[in-house]
DNA sequence: CTGAAATGTAGTCGTTCGACTACTTTAGGA
DNA sequence: TCCTAAAGTAGTCGAACGACTACATTTCAG
């Protein structure tokens, strides 16, 4: 989904905490903030510091993707796990064993 | 690409700015902030406030996108752009004139 | 190589942050 | 309905923010 303001983060963020069914506390102690931080962000705190934010998204397992003129679609050393081909390298082991 | 840290925003910010041949004054009048700022939101200011920052990706026209678990794909109202089969709207109009 | 434009650094100042504690209000299961 | 946990509100306090001005450094076209 689009993030266009700091409404939408909160959004997402109460949205994702309800899914997996913790309390706001329970996402504070996670992310390493106070829990009166996460009512303020679930709000739509427009002045909530970035760090913070980028701690509690990787908390909840969320991931940011930026997109545009001028930006690469993944950097290197991104997706690590990509399209293995488990056939291939079983097939080259079985010809080239130990 | 990924952004997981507010040093991924700083890169992505530059090298955007870049794209664009913008300078940092002139970014810092589009997003409505110091030079100042983006001097260190580029070199990657973990305590920055996301309003600010998003602002900036808007003036850059930059999009940021959020998925995980629980996290909807669109919101309704978003991408209302969508796949538009040109040929077959006309061919529908030829079909039933004004 | 030179010099102007772009970028980075330093310090001031009023404002706001975020952790914390302590209450109040809301909500939802027994 | 009641009653406990969850969620929201209030106030304090030290720390950091971000705009600003002024200066230093880097970059790169001519």
């Amino acid at each position: 989904m689009q993030v266009r303001t700091p409404v939408d983060f909160g959004l997402m963020i109460r949205q994702a905490r309800r899914a997996r069914g913790i309390t706001q506390q329970e996402l504070a102690r996670a992310a390493a903030v106070g829990r009166q931080w996460i009512v303020e962000v679930e709000a739509g705190k427009p002045r909530a510091e970035v760090g913070r934010v980028l701690q509690t998204l990787a908390a909840l397992d969320l991931s940011l993707t930026i997109h545009g003129e001028g930006i690469p679609e993944l950097r290197e050393s991104e997706d690590p796990a990509e399209d293995i081909d488990l056939d291939a390298v079983l097939e080259a082991h079985r010809r080239t064993p130990p």
